[in-house]
DNA sequence: GGCATATTCAACCATTTGGTTGACGGTTTG
DNA sequence: CAAACCGTCAACCAAATGGTTGAATATGCC
């Protein structure tokens, strides 16, 4: 599961890691911080914070004894285009897209319904 | 992880998953024919196949004996809702997203994993 | 009926995941 | 210096994941 986008889907499959990004959403965080609300052990944290650090969705910056989260929201970017192509390829150019897929693409395996 | 974002995600975080989403925005498909291009057994596939189920991703519908897959974008709302959380990509990039494809697709056995 | 096709089921296996605890290395402060 | 604080590391554990194989279940065809 060494691509990318597979890491970074599966950082924001746990619901912990969402909670947060969330969190991160209004302000940068220390880890202590980070780990406060939750009920599992700092940690437990710190290994979630090493998942998202390593998707990119977080930057880690140690000041003093002080480690601060910082979110990249940028890291989704890559994620977001691949759902939405998806999820609303109702609203864009469907026909020019499939187009693109029949010429541009190697098709799989026949498949007459 | 029962919560519906988390199988969501959860689902898409496997590039074979993905891939077989990308051959069915093209079409329906059957089973062995979703399974052709990947070099993993059709029981695997099946598995596959039945995660994305349960995420409600794909729908199934047995004619004959022939079980046939269809993709259900809608599935991918919410979790696309809790990306846009997180700002700035609000707008649909399509030619990033067919760039993304073109790596995802061709040749199918670059991403059996 | 009998055989081929389509798909799943069951058992198994290796690896990963998400959590715990306790010890440990830096850093700040008294 | 010593004590307290911040965070990670290492070892361990249970459960989930992704894959295999072989048997089983439907269905269609001659």
């Amino acid at each position: 599961m060494s691509d990318k986008v597979s890491i970074v889907f599966a950082a924001l499959a746990d619901p912990t890691r969402r909670t947060i990004l969330s969190m991160l959403l209004e302000d940068d965080m220390a880890v202590t911080d980070v780990a406060h609300p939750f009920q599992m052990s700092l940690a437990a944290i710190s290994k979630h914070l090493g998942i998202l650090a390593t998707a990119g969705l977080i930057t880690q910056e140690k000041r003093g004894r002080v480690k601060w989260c910082k979110l990249e929201p940028d890291a989704l970017r890559e994620a977001s285009i691949w759902m939405q192509g998806f999820g609303q390829f109702d609203r864009i150019d469907l026909d020019a897209f499939e187009r693109f897929l029949e010429t541009e693409l190697s098709p799989p395996a026949d498949h007459t319904p």
